[in-house]
DNA sequence: CACATACTTTAGAATAATTATAAAGTAGAT
DNA sequence: ATCTACTTTATAATTATTCTAAAGTATGTG
């Protein structure tokens, strides 16, 4: 039996992993997500936007909060957020890290920060992960 | 002539720093962020809460809001977000970290994590600041 | 002191992101 | 074919925040 990964589901398996039926506002939307070369950053009013600029029958606002809400809670998003109150999504899943710069985003691959040191969980706890935003300033 | 950290300053010479003048309001709230031994986390609506909800007259959202707002422009506060779109404030502004355990936040002294490896700024860009998120789940 | 001017506070309106609701639509199973 | 449960949608409601305009307060100048 092959090893799959979720980088090999298609967006159809993610909507289904997700506890989604596949319907046709569902899958254009995974698609548009997942069906790409490289992973990105969106909030749910850009991913809104830019589909449906392109779109004459529209998605309506709801079904892209409930698709996306179940994507992230399936583990196929990733949440974060900035200082202006707007969550943002990632379809990088991996671990990674971030530059903040002017509320623009920008990716750091895992390999490139590491640690000397960190703190033990609390009592009771475990650490889930380790997330590290290094924000940037113009060079004077 | 002796140094004069941000420590030293009382609540008074925050709001002067911040471009405030020391109206009876924004003493009470500045009094009430940093006249106390231990540093701690809130919300605009959690401060106004506590405030409004000891006095008779309330102090208005509005003067709650352009308080906190020109106290963290002036670096007396720090500002960091959850996923749930709302702004935390923390009146520990020395570099420090955080845990994150199901939206509580739990200060990580700065001498806790060190670092093995921190990727270079983009070209014309430098770092500000390094900060690391450690969520938390339980222990099974 | 008397007044002008600038800064403050406030209540309430406006905005933005998100979530809830309820009616109409659709899919899959029998 | 039809029943039932799940979906989609438009719209209302909610929450956090910001804006606005009017009334209040302080300070400086003469």
């Amino acid at each position: 039996m092959q090893k799959m990964n979720n980088k090999n589901k298609t967006f159809i398996d993610k909507l289904r992993s997700s506890g989604l039926r596949p319907t046709n506002q569902r899958v254009e939307i995974s698609k548009f997500l997942f069906d790409r070369k490289r992973t990105f950053h969106f909030t749910v009013e850009e991913l809104k936007n830019s589909m449906n600029s392109k779109r004459s029958k529209k998605i309506s606002t709801a079904t892209f909060y409930n698709t996306v809400h179940a994507l992230k809670s399936a583990g196929h998003l990733k949440e974060f957020s900035l200082e202006n109150n707007t969550s943002y999504y990632d379809t990088n899943i991996t671990s990674h890290h971030h530059f903040f710069d002017n509320g623009k985003v920008i990716d750091i691959k895992s390999d490139k920060i590491a640690f000397h040191k960190l703190p033990e969980a609390p009592k009771g706890k475990k650490i889930k992960n380790v997330e590290v935003v290094i924000r940037l300033e113009n060079n004077n």
